[in-house]
DNA sequence: CAAATATAATAAGTATACTTATAATAATAA
DNA sequence: TTATTATTATAAGTATACTTATTATATTTG
């Protein structure tokens, strides 16, 4: 392959965001699996249930399309993995008051007792995971934010 | 619920690092997604597709494992993707020269191609997800080598 | 009010992404 | 050289994460 010919922009691989976040992720998402596995939950139905605490704590009306958009997981998925929560009873799912189309979610008393637990794990993981950063992990939020605004 | 019995250590979503990466990957890979569709590959597709180019390019011999090591994509799924790559034409895995445990995974003609034009568009599509940052993006790298070399 | 449009949730199907377990071979140590 | 350990790859099974299509209901508009 001639040199000329390099489809890459970068010369080194370490130089692109896109494919150092893609690398960041993978390990986060992977040891974050580990640490939430005692409590038998995976990522995305941790994600679910802080958000359903979380919204449920600002006095929204917690349906399941809220918790998409809160926690952009598409609402396909939000629905299986609700139904799922809703198995292992952390969760219920009633009809919405008013909107006959829409479900009100909500932690039951394990629910709540559990995604307390998960919480605090996760935080402590966080805080290790991030700890490199030091005290540039507010720069790091920012910056966070601004591709979330786009 | 009583205030003093919250159980999120930050007053607002937006400071967490873990949701904010959470969020911005979400976004980022549904984003690319979408980017890969017309080339019919998946976001992990298209990062062993690359890999592999990128590791041709370095001349190291590109076995299965040193794939997986590379694009952080764990052995297993490196081996379900590679062969889906492989069932449509993109590349070849041919028995290891010296480690008959080993396979070699090469590009082939069209993978090459299809590949070559995959890095452009994903490389765009990065410049332009990433440009609120402007010139802190190499800060932002910085900042996910720090995650990444723990 | 009736029709058109938008919203909330889900069914079915595909492709990861992971787990544990296993096979086959390589590399190392006694 | 033989036994131990490590490495490379994959089988089987579970849970996302997405797509398109559909159902049911709300909301808006003429």
């Amino acid at each position: 392959m001639k040199k000329e010919d390099n489809p890459f922009s970068v010369a080194e691989a370490e130089e692109s965001p896109g494919f150092l976040l893609w690398q960041v992720t993978s390990l986060w998402q992977r040891e974050i699996r580990k640490a939430l596995e005692k409590y038998d939950l995976t990522h995305s139905q941790f994600v679910l249930l802080a958000s359903t605490m979380w919204l449920t704590r600002q006095n929204e009306p917690v349906t399941q399309i809220l918790l998409s958009a809160h926690s952009k997981i598409d609402p396909m998925t939000t629905s299986t993995v609700l139904r799922t929560l809703q198995a292992k009873g952390l969760l219920e799912r009633r009809e919405h008051a008013t909107d006959t189309r829409a479900k009100t979610v909500a932690l039951t008393a394990n629910g709540e007792k559990i995604t307390r637990q998960a919480i605090k794990v996760v935080e402590q993981f966080d805080a290790d995971f991030f700890a490199p950063l030091g005290n540039k992990i507010s720069e790091f939020n920012k910056k966070l934010r601004l591709l979330l605004q786009q």
